[in-house]
DNA sequence: GAAAAAATGTTGCATATCGCACACAACGGT
DNA sequence: ACCGTTGTGTGCGATATGCAACATTTTTTC
């Protein structure tokens, strides 16, 4: 078996010349913030091409990539410092693998920040769905750790959601039901957006929604991300309360596009008490606000500690 | 940062603890074949918890193991190799990560074998695919290696799919589009099915459709999963032409379900030439059989190599 | 075209991990 | 209560990896 594989090194190798190719069509500005008049092709394209490898099989090695790129060890392991330095990937004795959860790559650049926030947000508002519950869940990076904390919990609930991450994370509990909606794939957020993804949430009525959003101020809920809004806006008008998950870095700010009111919504879940001009319209929309408490997680505990 | 995480280390092992309990109740055989009176709780559950470890972070440590879970790296270092020698996950220098590329549970446990043929079977079937082409992908491991190739090659063209890891393994290339379809979400196999996710399909036409099945021969195609022949018929119907991608293994072999004639398919992508019955009907149903060059894949030079 | 800068290769050594052998402890069957 | 089985811990030499300093090559810049 061995072997085998070693004989068809070759076919291996130029098709990953073409694949690169093809990729190097739409680079990534790699080390864009500290040098700014940089580099020559090859270090770019080798990082590219390890985060490549990695989206293939989830750990890559560091011998394997030097003998394979033909370039001594020390390179890769320079390489490996500089991504993960990016947190585009993360590091480990002999090799390096996938950043933290997101094989959802678009999640990858931002999910770094916050983490454990989010981690504490989730949990709270995993605590909210009770068995038997049918619950909608909006794409994510916040609402993901609810659906990894209901999955880790086994709740007995109905899940509908337009991302698949949240769908793939809520159904390995094998206690849930995973309802997924139809649409357009948007890879950057693994989710599904467009008018069949609207049309098929209104054909259900839920309890409650729980969904993420860009930006939260006195004057209401907001999003960046065009498509979404709708999608939220959707889930809102079929659950009977809606919560918001949210951390306090979105505070006071606005989005281009507008989701809610905050009247709209039922609660909010936080890792901080909103102040001033926003926390009054919280209390005066009669928004209960829920606060996480601080950082817990699974998953993050082993990163931590090592 | 750090120290943060480890004040809450207690609440994190507290939370695992409900969770290896609920998860305790629907137990997997791990070491089912070989021992059959087997064990005390404590490796069985030890086992469990790498698992479920692994899909929480995509790479975890022998050492961080072994101080969490309070044994010895030796310990460790055996479940490790156990649990590889099933294949259920991918051992590295100091640690280990999920399985060659399975965020899909379900996945996992048989993906093991033939996975060379499947990869080199999904190539064949990517090269098919122009840009600008339209193309429905059915869900399973062999069409999921045609997605990466897909992914791999930068194909610009726009896929319809009901597997979750289709359609974030194209998805990640960026030159594809992508249509998920809706459904109820069945976990082992990471796809969703059911009635809508057939009346969904039948609002396309295109111009190829991939499928792939559990077995095949003289008198038709038919697969065990009860729900997805309905899936991969409805494909069908809506496809100018079909391929089925399928290894050798599963030649003149039949499932519970039918899913259609040999005439219904245009082509046959395989690992080797059939013989003898299946081969006779397959010429008589005026079926091109194309056959995979062998092994070549991305992703696994580097796990063969080492 | 030469100097400067960046990237890469090389070397040596500290450290971590591996794999094995053996010893011990816990459990189950007779 | 005995003994065999199985799981686990410990110690050790071999190997792989990490890291830092320095040499070398390549590229950039003027």
């Amino acid at each position: 078996m061995q072997h085998f594989f070693l004989q068809s090194v070759v076919n291996v190798h130029t098709l990953r010349e073409q694949a690169a190719a093809a990729f190097g069509g739409r680079q990534v500005q790699l080390d864009a913030p500290e040098q700014d008049a940089p580099a020559r092709m090859r270090k770019k394209e080798r990082r590219e091409r390890i985060l490549l490898e990695l989206r293939l099989s989830p750990h890559v090695r560091i011998a394997d990539l030097a003998r394979r790129f033909g370039v001594s060890t020390e390179t890769v392991r320079r390489d490996f410092e500089a991504l993960s330095g990016k947190g585009l990937i993360a590091r480990a004795h002999g090799g390096a693998s996938a950043p933290p959860h997101s094989q959802y790559p678009g999640f990858a650049e931002r999910s770094l920040d916050r983490q454990a926030e989010r981690a504490a947000i989730g949990e709270s508002a995993a605590a909210l769905v009770a068995p038997g519950d049918t619950v909608m869940i909006d794409s994510g990076s916040t609402t993901l750790e609810l659906a990894r904390f209901l999955a880790y919990a086994g709740t007995a609930c109905t899940v509908i959601t337009n991302s698949l991450p949240i769908a793939t994370a809520v159904g390995q509990s094998g206690a849930a039901e995973v309802i997924v909606c139809p649409g357009d794939f948007l890879p950057s957020e693994a989710a599904v957006i467009g008018a069949d993804t609207i049309e098929y949430i209104e054909r259900f009525n839920v309890s409650r929604c729980f969904i993420g959003a860009s930006a939260v101020s006195a004057s209401g809920v907001s999003e960046t991300v065009r498509g979404f809004a709708a999608i939220k806006r959707a889930m809102l008008g079929r659950s009977a309360a809606a919560h918001l998950l949210i951390d306090r870095a979105k505070f006071g700010r606005a989005g281009l596009a507008r989701v809610c009111d905050l009247s709209e919504i039922a609660s909010l879940v936080t890792d901080r008490s909103p102040e001033g001009e926003l926390a009054a319209a919280l209390t005066g929309a009669g928004v209960e606000v829920t606060l996480a408490i601080q950082p817990t997680g699974p998953g993050r505990a082993a990163s931590a500690a090592s």
